[in-house]
DNA sequence: CGTTACACCTGAGGGC
DNA sequence: TGCCCTCAGGTGTAAC
């Protein structure tokens, strides 16, 4: 589900709801490959620790903890971050309609989905981590320790340069869109974005990456960065279950021109968007528009 | 080393 | 209503 600018919207929403304050209560749900940490071990690391900052590089979030110790959190596909109240307002007035009494809030509980809750000392909000899919990832490091999945990230794909997509490039023989998904290559860039930035700058998503020019490489890096800016600025794409911390949906999926566009019209041309499968990943693009 | 196929998990929606 | 199929914003790993 979220792509740079959904976590990025995430990291905006909730910083201010978990930096300076210290965590005094983890709740957790049974381990599953969703805990890279385990549940017990993350509940003993996090209890008393204050947040000091909480980052982004791609679609990893990193809170940085008062001894040093970092958490890092993935959304996966389906994952999303937000805080008790918030999300218990959407959940009733979305479920049953109708004014909220103070009974009816005191009485929400997080789903099944719900795997980690953390509380604050200063009895503020909860920031609850929700994920139907379990594709998400929370892993708690020690001072100092790195990890492979952080270490391995190419730079952030709101720096992407046009110099590093044709170094990049240069030895790859698949196609075009399966080097930007690639996040050794620059990080943040998921299905959406790939095909709404290689539209902008109309050039196939089957283009076999080696064979783009120097002047292609700026301008499709000029495009990816201008397409994930200005889905931050909207509040990110809301097509299926998408939505921002506070409850509210993003409106980026209405600027869209290609994904999930299959059989309809191009705003440009007026060719129907074409939809194929490149990397097990569903494509699309204008036949006529990008060479 | 580059590339692809598949697995992980749950739910929504379409066709019958 | 139920069953079966496909699809979904991601990514790690095995196998070619």
């Amino acid at each position: 589900m979220p792509e740079l600018p959904e976590v990025e919207i995430t990291r905006r929403q909730i910083s201010p709801k978990m930096v300076g304050r210290t965590i005094r209560s983890v709740r957790t749900t049974k381990p599953s490959y969703f805990f890279l940490t385990p549940p017990r071990e993350l509940e003993r690391r996090l209890t008393g620790r204050r947040v000091d900052s909480l980052s982004r590089h791609g679609k990893y979030l990193i809170a940085v903890l008062d001894d040093t110790s970092r958490l890092f959190l993935h959304l996966g596909m389906t994952g999303q971050l937000f805080t008790a109240s918030a999300r218990s307002v959407r959940l009733l007035s979305t479920t049953r309609g109708g004014a909220l009494t103070p009974e009816k809030q005191d009485a929400f509980a997080p789903d099944i989905h719900t795997h980690l809750a953390l509380g604050f000392e200063d009895e503020s909000e909860d920031v609850l981590f929700r994920d139907v899919r379990k594709f998400g990832k929370v892993r708690w490091l020690p001072g100092g320790a790195s990890d492979p999945r952080l270490d391995k990230l190419g730079p952030d794909a709101l720096t992407v340069t046009g110099p590093l997509l044709f170094a990049a490039t240069r030895t790859r023989k698949t196609a075009l869109k399966t080097v930007l998904l690639d996040q050794e290559v620059i990080a943040g860039v998921g299905n959406i974005y790939a095909d709404e930035a290689l539209f902008r700058a109309k050039i196939r998503p089957s283009r076999i990456a080696r064979t783009l020019t120097r002047k292609e490489s700026n301008l499709l890096a000029d495009e990816i960065r201008a397409v994930l800016l200005r889905s931050i600025e909207t509040g990110g794409s809301s097509i299926s279950d998408y939505v921002q911390p506070d409850g509210s949906d993003g409106a980026y999926q209405n600027e869209r021109r290609v994904y999930a566009r299959k059989g309809e019209a191009c705003y440009v041309c007026g060719t129907l968007i074409k939809r194929i499968v490149l990397a097990a990943r569903s494509t699309h693009y204008c036949p006529k528009c990008q060479k």
